[in-house]
DNA sequence: TTGTAAGCGTTATCAC
DNA sequence: GTGATAACGCTTACAA
C-alpha cells in the first residue's frame, strides 16, 4: 500500500509539500502541484484515514441508533440522515438496537474510544454512562423520540397534537368507544400520544376508560395481540386507534380473524404513514411524518453541537399530517 | 481525556507495562497489575482506539452494504451479520445504498482508505475499482445475491430449485398460466429464478409464454404495476410468482383492485417471507429463507478472508423452505 | 515556497 | 518483570 512517503519520493518532494497539495493546493507552487499530482495518480495513493482522524482527533463519523431498521418509517429517517450527513462531510455508523441496551452502550462507546464523534438516537434512552459527560455537552441528539433526561437536542413530532387529531377524526366519525393501542408504558412519546387521546375525549365529553387502552411493542405481533385484548373486552370498541401502523396492520388481521369487517364493524387507524400502510386492505388511515426531515434536523443538531455553534434550537418540533384512508369509518 | 500516559504516572510505572497490563495481564506480577488497574479505573481510562487501530493497521470494522434496509428479510440477515460480528469482536458499519452505485462506493472506500477491513454485500455489484485488487483476495464477501465477476466468496440460495419448487406447487394446483413478476433484468438472482420457472414449465410441458414475465424491483409499487400488465394482457394468468413479497403484495392489491379475488381467482405466490408475509390478506405462500444464516456465514467467510485463512468454503448454499398459506389454491 | 521535525496514543522490540 | 524507545502515517509549527 501505498503511503505518503513513498509519492513524496516519487515527486521528489518532502511529504509535508505533499500533505500541503492535497489539503490546500494553492500554497504550493503550480510546478510543484503538477508533480506531487502525478505521482500521487501515478502511486494511486489514497490517505490513511485512520491515520488522519488519529491526528486530528476526529473521525468524522455519526453514530446513528435504531431500534428497527426494517420499519420503512425509520429507513426514510435514515435516509435523510445519510443525506444530510454526507453533505457535510460526515458519515454514517447505523447501529439496529432490537431494543437491546447492551447493543447501544456498544455502540454508543464507539464514541467514547474516539471512533466516532457523536450519536444520533432515535428512542429514548440514555446510552452513555451517567457521569461520562457531566460537565460537557453529550454528544447526542434525539430524534422521534425524546429523551427526558439529561436533557439534549431534540426534534421531534408534536405527538399529543397529532394524537388527540387522530382521535378527533374518530370522534367525528360517531365513535364514541375508542381503544387505543399504545406503546410500551415507560416510553415519553406514548405518554404524550396517550395524553392527546384523552385530550380528544374530554373535549369530547367522553369519559376515559383504561379498559381500552393496550400495551404493545410497536410490531405487528402485538398489534394482533392487542386487538384480541380489545374485542375481548366488555362493550367492546368501535375504533381501535394504533400507535404504529404495523400494529394496526396485526390489529386489522385480529379484527377480520374474528369475523368482523374493518371499517364496517371497527375502524382502524394508524400512525407513521409506512410504505405498506398504503398496501394494506383495507388502507390505513394513518399520521404522516416528516421521516426525512427527522434524520437532517437531527443531524444539523448534532453536528452544530459537535463544532461548538450551540446557538440554533436545541428543540425542533416537525409537522405531522393526516392522512385518511379506508380503515376508518363511520360508526356502525 | 486520559491516555495511556496519565496512567502509567499515576500507577508510577511505564507506559509499556500499562500495555501490557490490559492485554496479557500474565505477564506483569500480581503487585503491579493491582496498581495500573487501579490507575485505569481511577482515571476512567479507556484505550483510544482511533491510535490501537492507527497502530495495528486494522479497524475490526466491516462494512455492510445494504439495497434497502427496510425490508425484513434484509434486517434479518443484518441482524444476523451483527450477532456474528460481535462475537469475533468485529463491528459493524451499515449502509443503506438505496441502489445508488456512487453510495456502494463511497462505503467502499471506507476499506481503501482503511476505515473498515471488508464488505459483505447484499447485492450483485462490485464496489471497488476494476483493478484495485487485481493480486490480493478481494476483502469482500456476497450474500444473497451473486456476483458474476470477479469471484469472491458467496453465501447464496439455490435459486433456481426454489423458483422451480416453488412454479411446481403452482403447477400442483392446476395452474398452466403462471406469469412471473422478476427482479431487474440483469440481477444473476433473476436469471436463475426465471431458470427455476422455466424448468418447472417445461418439466410440466408448458409451453413459455414471454409475455407472462414482467420485471418489478422488489417494490410493492413495482408488484402493482407489473400486476396490473399482466392482468392486462391477452390470456391473463391464473396464479402469479412474485420474486419477492413485498411485490406481491403490491400485486394482492393489485388483483383485488380489479375486482378479482385472491386465491379464488388469481393465486399469487412471493418469495422471503417476510414479516408482513403473514399479516397479508390473504396470507401469502412464499419460500422462507434462512435470513440470519446468511448474515452468520458471511461473517465467516469474510473474516476468513481477511484473517487470510481460506481453506473453508468459498461458497455456500443455505436450505429454503415453501412456505404454503392462503395466497394460493386450485385453478378457478 | 519548501523542508525539518515534533507529536498524536498505542504496541512491540529490545535491553536490563 | 519492567522500562526505554522506535514505529505506525499524517499534519503543522517553525526554520530555511
Amino acid at each position: 500500500m501505498s503511503n505518503i512517503r513513498k509519492v513524496a519520493e516519487l515527486a521528489g518532494v518532502s511529504v509535508a509539500t505533499v500533505s500541503r497539495t492535497l489539503k490546500s493546493p494553492d500554497i504550493v507552487s503550480p510546478r510543484t502541484r503538477a508533480r506531487v499530482l502525478a505521482a500521487v495518480s501515478e502511486a494511486d495513493y489514497k490517505p490513511n484515514l485512520m491515520a488522519v482522524q488519529f491526528r486530528s482527533r476526529r473521525t468524522r463519523n455519526l453514530v446513528v441508533l435504531v431500534p428497527t431498521i426494517s420499519n420503512t418509517f425509520f429507513a426514510r429517517v435514515i435516509g435523510g440522515i445519510q443525506q444530510a450527513a454526507q453533505q457535510q462531510g460526515y458519515s454514517v455508523l447505523l447501529c439496529n438496537t432490537l431494543g437491546r441496551e447492551d447493543a447501544e452502550r456498544g455502540y454508543a462507546s464507539m464514541v467514547t474510544t474516539r471512533q466516532a464523534d457523536g450519536v444520533i438516537q432515535l428512542r429514548a434512552y440514555n446510552p452513555f454512562a451517567a457521569d461520562a459527560y457531566a460537565d460537557t455537552a453529550l454528544p447526542m441528539v434525539n430524534a422521534c423520540e425524546v429523551l427526558d433526561s439529561p436533557p439534549c437536542p431534540t426534534v421531534k413530532l408534536d405527538n399529543r397534537a397529532a394524537a388527540r387529531t387522530l382521535t378527533e377524526h374518530l370522534i367525528d366519525l360517531g365513535h364514541r368507544r375508542i381503544g387505543m393501542i399504545k406503546g410500551p408504558r415507560r416510553s415519553p412519546l406514548t405518554r404524550d400520544r396517550v395524553a392527546g387521546y384523552c385530550d380528544a375525549l374530554e373535549a369530547a365529553g367522553i369519559a376515559l376508560d383504561e379498559r381500552l387502552l393496550c400495551p404493545g411493542d410497536f410490531t405487528p405481533h402485538s398489534g394482533f395481540n392487542a386487538a384480541g385484548m380489545l374485542l375481548a373486552c366488555d362493550g367492546r370498541p368501535s375504533a381501535i386507534f394504533c400507535e404504529s401502523d404495523e400494529m394496526a396492520i396485526g390489529a386489522i388481521k385480529r379484527v377480520k380473524q374474528a369475523g368482523l369487517s374493518v371499517p364496517g364493524d371497527i375502524s382502524v387507524a394508524g400512525f407513521d404513514d409506512i410504505t405498506f400502510a398504503s398496501f394494506s386492505d383495507p388502507p390505513l388511515t394513518t399520521i404522516a411524518q416528516p421521516a426525512e426531515a427527522f434524520g437532517r434536523q437531527a443531524v444539523s443538531l448534532l453536528i452544530d453541537t459537535l463544532e461548538g455553534r450551540c446557538e440554533s434550537p436545541r428543540h425542533v418540533i416537525l409537522p405531522f399530517e393526516l392522512v385518511v384512508r379506508g380503515s376508518t369509518g363511520s360508526k356502525p
